[in-house]
DNA sequence: CGAGGTCAAGGGTCAC
DNA sequence: GTGACCCTTGACCTC
């Protein structure tokens, strides 16, 4: 109850802890005049001093020289130091303001100049600039206040009294009266709430001006997206905005618990599919350029909008994730979109030459802007750009259920062929080729059944498998090695292959003999296969056609990592405290681009499918009916898609 | 205002007499050297859960590193004993019952026992019996460990048990850091006020879910119902929730009142506990029958202790990070002891918080560990390999210095050749090859001169950068791309391919524009930078030569992984906390194999030095004087170093 | 040490 | 979706 106060009386009467009524009406008396807990109030005061001066943002910055150095003997004087000590920021300090009528543009100069300070001065937008020339001009006020202090007894105005107590913090995003620190950023209650939906939610927003939006009590709920992009600017800060506090739910379900809930869900899940199947690349880019204007100076800014903005209007098939067409409405979105996808299908089908072009042009664009931001950031606060890139990918991570991999789409195994290998005899060539098969397709079954890749479009399921089954099958391979006794396998090609010598044969051989070896110590479990696998699968790069995606496979991919992380981090006690695992495991992947399309299409699959290229079947694969993956019928299956396949071609 | 001024009357009043009580300026002295130089992000960690203990330096509590390391030298064998604890924390519980030592334990295991017995859930009978599993697989060890405890005399009993109740400790219901017991549980402030308010006011929760929702400190928020279900399942006293006080009185109206205070306060004290254990609604009464049961009856308690202790018996399986004996150890000692007491330098033997907070962690998820370990049931052949696998590693790591990377290590700069890089100049041919060249050969050198790579053999320092030069070199290039102007390198070179299409030379630019953006988005650093090109070099893969010294060179690669790794921990207020850093990081390396060294030749090298391998050169330049990395001289050096490269071949 | 209390800053709700 | 309003949490403190 006592907390009330600092905000509003009449707040007081809410409270249900009640305690005595007496206190809540001492604490008010205590307030206004002369409080019976000045004590307490004293030895809080000490304490924060002390201890948790860091913990309480509003007195955080009270230290003992600071003290010192202002203490004066005159009363009023002090009067005036205190309250500014206990509202000023940390830069306020510097400037020994000990104006009351300031003190809360103290406040927002702080939040203004902290944030400035640490992406170093550049993020400034027009709001910024607004806030920045308000704080300069404050400044020099500060010092004429100052003098006006010494003459001018305070006490006097009532104006200055409520404005000094409670009422002068404005809130730092739209100058609302604030209601409290809310996520490290003195705010008001609609910023706070905006912002917490904003993280909560991963909702994407667009801005349908140029993003510079202003940004007050009027306008704030014009545009979202300057709204957010300020709530970022001035500090507030993503990881302090917590979890919900309902049962945790794998993903969308439960919440029928209450009604008002689902609505609300509902809701919140039609946006995020509209942005997510539609503008996801729009807002990215425009939020990655505006990422880059913010941290830029305007001189940059406007060169960089211009470039962009001229190499949009020369290439019309400039990558999406590029071109800002910040015009986009919800109604003009799906021509947008229906439009992006044409572009792509036409990509796939035609040279790529020019999109290449584009896109080099468009990495050309960013780089330069990433360049510039990073040498205008010589300290290593990476702040906005870094929280915009993780804002992002959280996003992604929203859309897809968690975990990526659970108990039974962990297990990955195969039926060998009919002549079960023997340890003793030489397998034959057709059951090898069978068995690399076998493995090849199941491991695409398994891929395609996994929910998070099911999210993207076919195309690029199509063009992700094409462009990485290699590295998956060598995982699966390796992962089904006792099953198909891989070493003998390997020993009886490398014995063939010594025959008529072969460098390249020989190495890529020698390289999955060594993999094996490494995987078989390192004892990788059926879930870390799982997730390197998907690692494997997403990436994001060596595909035009993944360009307009990339930040959602990216995300898809580090999100694995994230989960087998995670995965390690619970079973360490099982890994012999062995931190460095997710490493060892994860170096190993690095290994694996290594390894030659080619050659290992004509080791494991001449045999058996011809010379046919494997990127090229893939698309029919995909095609074909989801079998169950642990089924235990998938060998018919697969033989039959193996047949379906050899057939077509 | 009114109410701040006077309270700043107040404090200044008493500030300005010079601090009155005692207790004002030892709380100042405390502050001005405890809390140096906090700052503003500090103090939100506090808020967060995952940094939460570790980065806070206000907090008043010791932390059990701090007090470990102080004790050790006084009291080695308490040293010895509370090591043990900490790493065994879980499974010494089943013995120590009545062990003030182990009281937390015995909190530890009430709860889970208590989990497992009530929970409705269907995953009792996984949970129990991996947790069965676990602790029959570490039986030995706790018989040992239990041997210890009996044999070794505490004097100092007191010492050790706050050390334990400090250090130790786990929050029973959260498995949080408890802050000491709380009506009778270890259990941390949260839990604690928690629990309070729940029983004074009385109100009924309701699970949204099952009532089976995991509590823990990061979930603990998401149920009252099924937090407070576990608080009464660890035994926490509703009887010893008291009535509410007056809030504390100032000092200076205290005297007046005092006995009047204390005499209300104590009938009311009484009054309250009756009406405490008779006004409890259904719920916790039921549950508290549960509670009384499993805490208050020892028999029950010890019936599940000895069932267990019997199954521990019957399983001999050692674990092996217990196993190894060793003969360097106090003689006072038992022998358990000194294989306990080596086993844990060695696994602290690097950097003991980070193992020491690992191994907590480990603790903290025993249960969820035991859980997902499925069917990994042969975790124990696991850690044999493992143990022996890690003890190898850490004899290579022992032979160098560390760390791999100082802060001089880290600068990577080239001077760039003679016409300045402009941005809007066309970079001619030859700036581009002296520009390569020199961030090649200025690679080399840098990691010629690395401590760790001189432990190599000549031969196989050649070999290695023979096999990587290329990932080596392109980190460089992109390291240095602000220097040489790499963006406009790219587009210039794009310009230039375009004309006649090389596909392949194409997306080998494609991919170095893309690893360029991703990169500066990253805002990778120098010394990540240089870590990269560590894991890089040491790439044990691919050569024969290589073979012999293959744990070798692995162990240098993980070992910089974790120096990787304990760099970014360190910077995770940097960095956004974004946990995943070094899963990006990492990930972008095992796109670097995907470089073909013929094309990348082709482009940056042919025109200075000529169509010559360059893994041909290496040889060549190795030998040469290992010049200084951040000479201003490098220049003329590495002229030479080429012209002679040149004239050599 | 373990009861108590405090209150900034999290959370959620629900008219609008 | 917004935000005024209220409840809850938990680190820090006193007794
Ligand atoms: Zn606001
Ligand atoms: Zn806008
Ligand atoms: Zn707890
Ligand atoms: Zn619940």
């Amino acid at each position: 109850m006592g907390r009330r106060t600092d905000i509003d009386n009449d707040d007081d009467e809410q409270q249900s802890t009640s305690s005595t009524t007496s206190s809540s009406s001492t604490r008010l008396a205590h307030e206004s005049q002369t409080n019976p807990n000045t004590n307490s109030d004293e030895d809080k005061l000490d304490n924060d001093l002390l201890i948790h001066d860091t913990v309480l943002p509003h007195r955080k910055r009270i230290r003992r020289d600071t003290l010192l150095s202002i203490q004066q003997p005159q009363h009023p004087q002090q009067q005036q130091l205190y309250v500014q000590h206990q509202h000023s920021e940390p830069l306020t300090r510097c400037y020994k303001l000990d104006d009351e009528d300031a003190h809360n543009c103290n406040n927002d100069e702080a939040h203004a100049l902290n944030s400035t300070t640490i992406s170093h001065s550049n993020q400034i937008t027009a709001a910024a600039n607004g806030l920045l020339s308000l704080s300069n001009s404050l400044l020099v006020s500060n010092d004429k206040l100052n003098e006006c202090h010494l003459n001018i007894p305070i006490g006097d105005g009532t104006t200055i009294s409520t404005t000094n107590g409670d009422l002068t913090s404005l809130c730092c995003v739209c100058q609302d009266r604030a209601s409290g620190r809310h996520y490290g950023v003195l705010s008001c209650e609609g910023c706070k709430g905006f912002f917490k939906r904003s993280i909560r939610k991963q909702v994407l927003y667009t801005c349908l001006s140029i993003k510079d939006c202003p940004i007050n009590k009027f306008m704030r709920n014009r545009c979202q997206y300057c709204r957010l992009q300020k709530c970022l600017q001035v500090g507030m800060r993503v990881e302090a905005v917590q979890n919900e506090r309902r049962p945790y739910t794998t993903k969308h379900d439960l919440l029928a618990s209450v009604n008002h809930d689902q609505h609300l869900r509902k809701s919140n899940e039609t946006i995020m599919l509209n942005s997510a199947s539609n503008d996801i690349h729009t807002y990215l880019n425009n939020n990655r350029n505006d990422t880059i204007r913010i941290i830029n100076e305007n001189k940059t800014l406007h060169s960089i909008l211009s470039s962009s903005a001229t190499s949009r209007v020369e290439t019309p098939t400039t990558p999406v994730f590029l071109s800002p067409p910040s015009s986009s409405s919800s109604s003009s979105l799906s021509t947008t979109t229906t439009s992006l996808h044409i572009d792509c299908n036409i990509k796939t089908e035609t040279t790529n030459n020019q999109n290449a072009a584009a896109i080099s042009r468009a990495f050309d664009n960013l780089a330069k802007a990433a360049l510039q931001s990073r040498s205008n950031t010589n300290n290593e606060a990476l702040s906005l750009i870094q929280q915009q890139y993780l804002l992002n990918e959280k996003h992604y991570w929203r859309q897809v259920d968690r975990p990526l991999i659970t108990a039974e789409s962990s297990t990955f195994t195969i039926t060998p062929p009919s002549p079960p290998s023997n340890r003793d005899t030489q397998p034959s060539n057709s059951f090898i080729c069978e068995s690399a098969s076998r493995i090849l397709f199941q491991s695409i079954d398994w891929i395609k059944s996994n929910p998070c890749f099911q999210t993207l479009d076919t195309n690029i399921q199509i063009t992700l498998i094409q462009n990485n089954w290699l590295a998956m099958f060598i995982l699966s391979l390796v992962q089904c090695s006792s099953i198909v006794n891989l070493t003998n396998i390997l020993s009886t090609l490398l014995t063939k292959k010594a025959d008529n010598f072969d460098s390249n044969k020989y190495h890529q051989l020698r390289r999955i003999q060594s993999l094996l070896y490494e995987f078989d110590r390192l004892q990788v479990t059926a879930t870390e296969y799982a997730y390197l696998k998907l690692i494997s699968i997403f990436n994001p790069n060596n595909s035009v056609e993944c360009m307009r995606v990339y930040d959602q496979i990216d995300a898809y991919r580090i999100l694995s990592y994230k989960e087998l992380q995670d995965y390690l981090n619970d079973r360490l006690v099982s890994t012999s405290f062995d931190e460095c695992r997710i490493g060892r495991i994860l170096l190993k992947l690095s290994s694996l681009p290594e390894f030659d399309t080619n050659i290992i299409e004509e080791i494991f699959f001449v045999g058996l499918i011809g010379s046919v290229q494997i990127h090229k079947i893939i698309p029919c694969i995909l095609k074909m009916n989801v079998v169950s993956t642990s089924s235990p019928t998938i060998k018919c299956e697969k033989t039959d898609q193996q047949s379906l396949v050899s057939s077509s071609l």
